[in-house]
DNA sequence: ACATTAGTTTAGTTTAAACTAAAGTAATGT
DNA sequence: ACATTACTTTAGTTTAAACTAAACTAATGT
């Protein structure tokens, strides 16, 4: 359901992020993409596109023997919106006051005292 | 100097980012953050809250006993800037051509032959 | 002076990410 | 049929993050 945390976890990786950029305005196979990160072996790019992939920010599809992936631009949206809401001031912290009155009240994160 | 990795990795954190949204428009104490999430010891929240004032993400002010803290809205400038130059389509993938290009001309990637 | 408060730091554990080397798979070429 | 190509997957290693419990520090209260 691509939420914040997946989306920025996947773009946190520098390494998936230049993936990201390769494939952002075309398909590229999963060795064209290897050809241009030259120090990682291919399984290390395989692995990373599978997560790209499992995360929803890549699609992918099979031709012959070769595999052609591409960003989901889409994916990104759900994050520039989190952003836009985060400029947006008091959105973001609006549930804060209720919160911190709730757990004045309630009970105490209770610390093992040391024995006696 | 607030790389997009930095920013990045430190907003994948859904506790970090919790804390950010704690600080987004106030300061808050180490204390009073804590109370918030009561889930996590004391140790814990004091050590995210490090980590979000290494990266630059929030500042702190000394009074008294207590430290308080607050967002550095400022830092999160830059990736709403690289989000931005994402969705322009072009310009991120604008070396691609020439990178992939160099890379083909250039000596392959060796990799290590098994025994004969 | 001693206890309490507010917080940080340390030592140690658990879990996960990123990678390599090598093996596996599936389609194509000869 | 066998080798090659284009990938994926597995097994194992290294490194780092997030956390807990407990020790530590520094300011305040009595």
């Amino acid at each position: 359901m691509l939420s914040e945390t997946t989306v920025l976890a996947a773009l946190a990786s520098p390494r998936r992020r230049e993936i990201l950029r390769l494939v952002w305005n075309q398909e590229l196979s999963a060795g064209t993409i290897h050809q241009a990160m030259p120090d990682v072996t291919f399984g290390a790019v395989s692995s990373q596109l599978r997560s790209l992939l499992e995360d929803g920010l890549i699609e992918a599809r099979a031709e012959s023997r070769h595999r052609f992936y591409r960003a989901r631009r889409e994916a990104l949206g759900s994050l520039a919106e989190m952003l836009e809401r985060m400029w947006d001031d008091k959105l973001w912290s609006l549930k804060l006051e209720a919160e911190l009155e709730e757990t004045r009240r309630g009970p105490r994160p209770r610390r093992r005292r040391r024995k006696t």
